[in-house]
DNA sequence: CAATCGACGCAGCAATCGACGCAACTCGTA
DNA sequence: TACGAGTTGCGTCGATTGCTGCGTCGATTG
């Protein structure tokens, strides 16, 4: 670990950017070393070489540079996006009568029972509970895939249940809805909503939605079936910093539709392409990846407000 | 203070809209930057981005553009704009490709800004509020029904406009079902709402199952695309008085699903087969089709009442 | 003496400007 | 019922603005 100071040519050759540049950035957005005397030469910590990371590797993504600059400004300890994750381990439970659910608890299995009753006021009720108590996503890995993972199973295997799937997921959507719209988002909506075309499935995004309003982030939602010309039409209309494309099968994981994104006028600052339809290898560059939830979560709050915190509204 | 100097293409962003749509608001109504320099790049302060705020909301609530212009002009203490106001008194309405609602009244137009700007929180709000004000029964007819036909004529004519459809679903979805919560209604199911077979359009269903709370009925209802068996099992297993059976085209309507409806262990009292998919010609004896929403709820209350007739205890 | 500093300027490029026009909706009128 | 007048949002076009990265220059630092 050097913790020396790093001279401004070492730093610019290192940044791949003229040391003039570096002069430029700190006298037009601040950003050099954190103890500087005018007049003397720059030394360059270990810390102000990360921020100028931050900023290098946004304009290489096309972020504005005074947006780039204020991004990397007030982000001390920033890049930690992918953390240790504790992995259930996957173990065979139950079987029996309902609907297999896993060790997901018996809160899971009391819903499940719920469900086979068609008992829609007391799928609600649970829901809603779990999503006051343990928040959203607690509640989607914990409660909702599991039991609908489960129903999907049985209906695969037994060829019915499906009015049992369809009342599970209105009343999931229609929770989670109401726990979005219970903390009303503030600011401008910077992030963008979306299913695959054809892809018809929206509850996990609906899910991300809610816990997105869930950490106060406003969002623009556009539901499920969207085609690509309506989905770049929107981002071009309205101009999102990050896009969360959906897809829950292969079927409508189209990559085509994520170049379409990067390659519409006015390209998003970040591209998710969330769901297990899509396939890592066959991703445009500059896609990237979220593998759950709590990871679309954090990777959406990151690019949260790139453009402002006015204190507006 | 002004650190807070807004691009045009940012506040565009922010409201929704077109940057030329901004321009032309500047210069057809006086609504710009306090101040600008003709030729030079306009910047908008928080003032008067508070200003083009109400605007937006004004024009959501299906005011005119021009006489909400007049509103917003005025609205903040301070510096006020000289600009070139001297607009003719007439309120005329309509422009734009907007969506075409006749004369639904101004709250559909308003509404329909709003999904064109895939503006899901006005969107949402009008319809609550409309909800709440009017009822659900007028609400469907006076202001979704005219605003979803107005997309979907428009989507058909010009293959666009696919995601305000879909956003306007899901957001008249969610208000719905904050309605029907918002009245819990008490007692058993006796009805069950379900669509045909491949149908994958819920929303009249949904504003009957909201209509029914709001009259206290309590009901079951299962979604779309429910395959016959799933039905008649649901049916078998709840034993419901009344079914209602929705279908919007007529591929989905299959007169075989309510034959079979009919020939269930606990046959329901009454079949109602709802929708512009059914033919009337073509139903089995002892289907009913109500010819819009009010009808059929009220269908569905003579059902309930003779239910406690009959069962009174 | 090499590296750097602060100041100044310049060229490329994206965003924006003003002007014009188009398409579409409403409403009054024939 | 059909049609023209009035409104309105927004696309397009050529010109301009303003941001950005970086080279240059004389002075200073290490």
């Amino acid at each position: 670990m050097a913790d020396e100071a790093l001279s401004a040519g070492a730093v610019a050759r290192r940044l791949g950017v003229a040391v003039t540049t570096l002069r430029t950035w700190h006298q037009r957005y601040g950003l050099g070393p954190s103890e500087h005397v005018p007049g003397h030469h720059r030394r360059y910590t270990p810390a102000d070489l990360a921020r100028l990371e931050i900023m290098r590797r946004l304009t290489a993504e096309g972020v504005t540079p005074a947006e780039a600059a204020r991004w990397a400004g007030q982000a001390p300890a920033g890049v930690d996006v992918a953390g240790p994750r504790a992995r259930p381990v996957t173990a065979r439970d139950g079987g029996g009568p309902t609907i297999p659910v896993g060790r997901a608890g018996p809160v899971a299995r009391g819903l499940a029972r719920a469900a086979m009753r068609l008992d829609s006021v007391a799928i609600g009720e649970t829901i809603a509970h779990a999503l006051a108590t343990d928040g959203v996503i607690a509640t989607w890995d914990g409660l909702l895939r599991p039991v609908l993972a489960g129903i999907g199973e049985r209906h695969v295997a037994t060829a019915g249940l499906i009015e049992v799937e369809h009342l599970m997921s209105r009343c999931a959507s229609e929770a989670l809805a109401a726990a979005a719209r219970a903390r009303p988002p503030t600011g401008p909506a910077r992030i963008l909503l979306s299913c695959a075309d054809e892809e018809q499935h929206s509850l996990p995004l609906e899910a991300l939605a809610a816990a997105l309003a869930e950490a106060g982030v406003s969002y623009r939602m556009l539901g499920a079936r969207v085609p690509v010309t309506a989905l770049v039409e929107a981002v071009t209309r309205t101009g999102p910093a990050a896009v969360v494309v959906w897809s829950h099968t292969r079927a409508t994981a189209d990559p085509g539709q994520l170049s379409a994104l990067l390659a519409a006028p006015r390209r998003p600052l970040l591209v998710l392409a969330a769901g297990p339809g899509w396939r890592a290898d066959t991703l445009p560059a500059g896609v990237v990846r979220p593998a759950d939830l709590a990871e679309a979560l954090s990777l959406a709050l990151a690019v949260r407000d790139s453009l402002e915190q006015s204190t507006t509204d």
